[in-house]
DNA sequence: TGCATTTAGTTGACGTGTCAAGTAAAAAGC
DNA sequence: GCTTTTTACTTGACACGTCAACTAAATGCA
């Protein structure tokens, strides 16, 4: 019995995953540069800002907002612990399950998240969908998807069916 | 509870925007546990050894390292070290331009990287390309391609025309 | 009821990435 | 030829993410 030999990437498989690579380890950070000149928030602070701003209540607990933003519950308590410390969200324990911690965007959090969102998006603009069409852009969201499935097949994301 | 802000991000713009912020998320992770595992090495430092070994002398100056890896000369800087003082790589002053650090992969680190890219491209391949048929590669070389362009015009990977 | 297990989150230590500052060599300007 | 600028890195300090260990509340189950 011989082990089966690698299977390489083919040229066009190398093509798309050197695209993929450079793509994943630049784009972070070109999105970030603008919230952290303009707030002083890495990317990661603004997502959790604004799965905050989006939630009807304005607020969530710890585990839904870490599935919402990718995180792990560490990096989430240890980011949600500095924002508080700017004021920007509040904790509490939840009423009907004392485990659960209940994460509050604060009316100056919901300021800043007013103030820079604008920013943002116009930077999301000017780096993804201005060079996308629409075909780039239906895409990007099935192939996002496809791939996110293969590493987290609960996602958040995936919980919206596909347009 | 969210604000109305210019040029907003339309439904399918946001599909494809969640899908593509929670992918750079989460992939480098999922892609560096097994490499972890199996040599106690980053995605980057895999990266690192990976581009040295395809090149033609197994030596590269940093400048032209960084740039294949997407990574800052002060970043590459500290992992060369680390890899150094595990005797991956070696580093030396060019002949003919004393300013230029020319990093060589030595033996050890082409045995480590030939033990291990089997399994890096196991995981590339369960991660990504099992999951999209021919299209989907093409797809995603060309967005990928596309959004690099907005980050940096002259990044290593258009060098090489599209397929 | 009592004890083990699971769930939810926090914390501290450690490694890594980033940024600002520094060094040294080469190129450009005059 | 002498100075200024640019290029190619290196370094140290700080911030952040991860991991392992921990606390505490809820649930299972016998």
């Amino acid at each position: 019995m011989s082990e089966p030999g690698p299977r390489w990437l083919s040229a066009d498989e190398r093509a798309a995953w050197l695209a993929l690579l450079s793509t994943t380890t630049l784009l972070p950070g070109a999105l970030e540069a603008p919230l952290q000149q303009a707030a002083k928030l890495s990317l990661f602070d603004y997502n959790v800002l604004a799965m905050l701003s989006e939630a009807p209540t304005g607020a969530l607990p710890m585990s839904e907002l870490a599935a919402r933003t990718s995180a792990s519950l560490s990096r989430l308590s240890h980011v949600a612990k500095k924002l508080q410390a700017r004021g920007l969200v509040k904790r509490a324990i939840h009423a009907d399950d004392a485990r659960v911690t209940s994460t509050t965007i604060t009316g100056e959090g919901l300021a800043l998240v007013g103030k820079i969102a604008p920013v943002h998006v116009e930077s999301v603009r000017k780096l993804v969908f201005d060079r996308l069409d629409e075909r780039d852009v239906a895409d990007l969201a099935r192939i996002g998807r496809k791939l996110m499935r293969g590493m987290d097949a609960n996602h958040w994301i995936l919980r919206t069916p596909a347009p």
